[in-house]
DNA sequence: AGCGTGACGAGTA
DNA sequence: ATACTCGCCACGC
């Protein structure tokens, strides 16, 4: 391979950009969540948007049931396998109130999301 | 070059 | 509460 193509980023390893995404994803602590927006701004640089994409094609090697939307909507088409996670996990769920079916549950962002600040070690901070 | 699309987000109606 | 619009940025046609 000596081909010094100017495209060193290209190589086997994933972009730089996609590294710093998945590194983030891997330090949210379970039973929390970041959204796209957080990272993106965590990282102070790229969008939501890159985000998704970066966990679009990579997210499967990290825990990406903790990226998630600002609206706290499951991600369409991994919804059980997310409710899973996240019911092992402990995360706040808003659960409907009506008793309707088809009507998934959604995150509570306001206790759930993370900042990324410092570790949950007592995640106890039950705001009441 | 433009144009549409997407694992987004915030604002407005 | 939902629906729609616009801003955002990378990618593919």
């Amino acid at each position: 391979m000596g081909r010094m193509s100017d495209d060193p980023a290209v190589s086997d390893e994933l972009p730089e950009y996609a590294e710093r995404v998945l590194a983030v994803a891997e330090r949210i602590p379970p039973g929390r969540v970041m959204t796209y927006g957080d990272v993106a701004e965590w990282l102070a640089d790229g969008g939501p948007r890159q985000v998704g994409r970066v966990m679009a094609l990579y997210g499967g090697a990290v825990p990406w049931w903790r990226v998630v939307r600002a609206d706290g909507l499951l991600l369409p088409g991994h919804e059980l396998r997310a409710m899973a996670r996240y019911r092992d996990e402990g995360t706040p769920l808003r659960t409907a109130p009506r008793t309707a079916e088809g009507h998934l549950p959604r995150l509570d962002m306001k206790r759930a999301r993370w900042d990324g600040r410092e570790a949950p070690g007592n995640g106890r901070g039950d705001g009441s």
